[in-house]
DNA sequence: GTCTATCATATCTTTTTTGTATGATAAATG
DNA sequence: CATTTATCATACAAAAAAGATATGATAGAC
């Protein structure tokens, strides 16, 4: 069975005549009355009564009837489906983000573009920078939301946010008493630290303290935010992330790290040197719009 | 375009060598080749990244990879189903189901109704409402499991089943902290809101806050009840969502909404106006019966 | 650098579809 | 009731499409 068949046969349905079919087909009436034959070989059924001097529809034939143009419709579609993904306003874009500040900045970005591409609907993945990174590299997404350092090799990037490193620790802390909003080096050199597992972090923070001539009582390399928190709530230690206002709740505070620049950068990236699909350009494209226009 | 087309294409898609599937279709290799590039010309779109050694589907490519298999199984069904037509003791029922409660509904229904018809089988399609709706206007279901609102024009519809909207909150938001068991609108009017893309849902959504004189800050509308709550965990905002209790984890609470009728209906429809097959026939009238015994 | 796997192109062959001619049947017509 | 007309079916030729064979191009693998 083709579609070419179910096309004539949905025009004999409606006419009930294969002489008139064959004209409005443009094609001979012998040809025609072939291709019914033969369909009617293929299903082992007759789909129509040849009574007297007009045609009519079995049970069978009036199923086929409905289905035959259910099945045209959804080839149409289709293929209309596609054109407009060709020309960019339609598909799935999937989005890798970081978690911190990354979903927030992100959901911005969404829901502006959707008011311009309807059509367009969003896949997050969730997961820290490194597993982002790779699932970058190995093609899964192209798209993400990540935090600096990154493989500028592999990746294109934009600046889209910047946060603090912050100290969190519990209420009831002793060092969450006093009275500055900081805390010094020296006195997290003496506390357990709970810090993000991404290598380029712990370098980071180990090269903060060795300035100080310190070494940091590491107790524990979290790779989740919110079990990091949860274990500074529970005054295992005092816990090193990016802050991130509104995670925040009401037993756990934040200080700020005195004495160093504890800058974290948010980096919207995208694979160098690979065709992706036309929405992910204009959502990039739409990206940067936002970003400049800040 | 047509179907012998769309089968190649299917084999070609899930190879990813021309060659071999060459080889399954038990066709030479040129012809198969030929085959997609005429594809591609009449579609005006590329199917495959023809990259170094492997080929790579594209979007559309990817997309149209779907609707070849759903055009092909309709048609298969149909086939199947004329010949089956005067039987009505066997074949294949397809029924959508909307995530949450609909699968736990239905399950009920097709044990007991194979039971009865022991010859007939299941073809379960997942989606969500608009989804299956969609593929019910465009004949691929006749039947499925939704929730309301629907079109009235287009299908028949039972009550099936209720439930409550909610808003899901990770544990450590401010809001999940208080004693109360539910959340008012006046505490969501200050929160960032992901909520269901489905339109009825967004208007229904914004009604609520109206009546109390607030506008809703919806940061995110998802398709994917499972994203929605990913992004809750993560804290990017409290997601509005029905409740179905088995999807909840241990780190996202679920809160009532107060003060408002948050109810939402699953509905079982059928197509209006349109001839079933015996078998479907059956089923309507087996939900029916065990519906009404309730 | 040669070999191998793979896809593309060119050309010929086969199959399928379409067209033409014609026959059969039965309702409509005079 | 014979003739005309409308209609579908069958037979066979022509055209178009699909498939096969041979071969070329390209880029990893060896």
């Amino acid at each position: 069975m083709e579609l070419r068949t179910l096309k004539y046969f949905i025009v004999i349905a409606e006419e009930l005549n294969i002489t008139k079919a064959s004209k409005i087909l443009m094609i001979q009436q012998p040809p025609l009355s072939n291709q019914i034959k033969n369909l009617e070989d293929e299903l082992k059924t007759k789909l129509f009564i040849r009574g007297k001097r007009q045609l009519k529809l079995t049970e069978e034939g009036k199923y086929l009837y409905q289905k035959a143009k259910d099945i045209l419709r959804l080839v149409d579609e289709t293929k209309s489906e596609i054109h407009n993904m060709s020309l960019g306003l339609k598909g799935v874009i999937s989005i890798g983000l970081v978690e911190g500040m990354a979903p927030d900045i992100a959901a911005n970005w969404i829901s502006s573009f959707m008011i311009k591409y309807p059509l367009v609907k969003f896949r997050v993945i969730d997961g820290n920078s490194d597993d982002l990174i790779e699932k970058m590299r190995s093609g899964l997404i192209s798209l993400a939301v990540i935090t600096a350092p990154y493989d500028q090799i592999l990746l294109n990037s934009i600046k889209v946010g910047e946060e603090k490193m912050v100290a969190f620790l519990n209420k009831s802390h002793h060092l969450a008493d006093n009275k500055k909003d900081f805390i010094t080096l020296d006195e997290l050199a003496n506390e357990p630290l709970i810090i993000p597992s991404r290598k380029t972090h712990i370098d980071t923070i180990k090269k903060w303290f060795k300035k100080n001539r310190k070494e940091p009582n590491i107790v524990c390399e979290m790779d989740n935010y919110l079990d990091a928190i949860a274990l500074a709530n529970r005054n295992v230690g005092v816990s090193i992330f990016p802050k991130t206002e509104y995670v925040l709740n009401s037993s756990i505070i934040s200080k700020d790290i005195g004495e160093i620049n504890a800058n974290i950068e948010y980096l919207f990236v995208w694979r160098k040197g690979h065709q992706l699909s036309i929405i992910e350009d204009n959502f990039i494209d739409h990206i940067k719009a936002v970003v400049n226009h800040k």
